[in-house]
DNA sequence: AAGAATATGTCAGTATTGTTGACATTCCAA
DNA sequence: TTGGAATGTCAACAATACTGACATATTCTT
């Protein structure tokens, strides 16, 4: 068997870290993102949308009137990439595409009732299943589970996440 | 501002959980996976291999001997998206593939040399990021953690996980 | 005003990873 | 001995990513 996390670490070191117990960390990431991708998906592939869409409505919602470069920044992918997906949703009437009135080269990306309401049912169902996790596992657990996250991005990731999250101290 | 995680609600109920929160989680989670990709992804460019490679090489390893199915249930694919990846680590050397002396009919998949050290490789660097994430966050975090990660995963994952995990009480 | 730089969009080609469906082989078990 | 399970393979297709090249409009700089 392996050996516990010693207790006598408290605090900043946390010593006596096995591969197997990083491993199971590791692995831990693995299985828990699949059951987080899970349900969205489902309601996804019904409309034939993908994660990609999702991910778009999503941090389109978030940051309402933002640009191009802004959410190619954010999601990380080339704007090819991206241009496919918001064309689509565009298309269908889901986003909104203005032309910015400060610097007309920008576009600004906002989600229309539908995209709203789309956006919505799939937050719906993935708030959902992390308000059951949150719930099970209890507030400190919380607070530790996303304190590990922050420190397992990459810093850049880091900045745009507390940008995004500003005055969430949970 | 949001409001703070209550400290008045410990333990197993945690009220007052807010779309906001609960969208700060979700975003947690996608960008602490991409921290959790980057590195190895840096290395399997390097070698022409994707994250399917790397998750079979991880499981293989972990569970060595495993059978096709067995790993097709872990991995959650099809037996044909599995194949042409597995064919590729068979054919460049870096996993065996065994007849079943029980049974005949299954095969047996266990690393060669070759693919140990590949294996390795890539679960250092992943290990080392994670290490680092535990070691800032400190062992109650960690602990924490795990907990949500493992309340997110579908119940048949988590038996998976849990199979898999035995006797690590972290 | 000319030219550089920026923001966006688009076309073409390619790779990875996933999917279905069909079919063959091998072999265990009733 | 036959049915079904485990495995492998072929083919076609779809989503999502990539690179590279190029076009357009706009803004900034000199």
């Amino acid at each position: 068997m392996t050996d516990q996390t010693s207790p006598r670490e408290t605090g900043q070191s946390l010593l006596y870290l096995t591969d197997e117990q990083l491993g199971n960390g590791i692995e831990a990431m693995f299985f828990a993102y699949r059951g987080f991708t899970a349900d969205p998906d489902r309601i996804l592939a019904e409309k034939s949308y993908g994660r990609a869409h999702h991910r778009a409505l999503h941090f389109i919602r978030r940051s309402p009137g933002t640009t191009v470069n802004n959410l190619l920044t954010i999601l990380g992918v080339t704007k090819q990439s991206l241009n496919r997906v918001l064309r689509t949703l565009i298309d269908d009437g889901l986003v909104l595409n203005t032309v910015g009135t400060r610097d007309r080269r920008e576009r600004h990306l906002t989600l229309t009732d539908a995209g709203l309401a789309m956006e919505k049912q799939l937050a719906d169902v993935q708030r959902n299943r992390m308000r059951a996790a949150y719930r099970a596992a209890g507030p400190e657990a919380v607070h530790g589970f996303r304190t590990v996250l922050e420190a397992m991005m990459d810093p850049e990731l880091r900045r745009q996440y507390n940008g995004l999250t500003e005055g969430d101290t949970t």
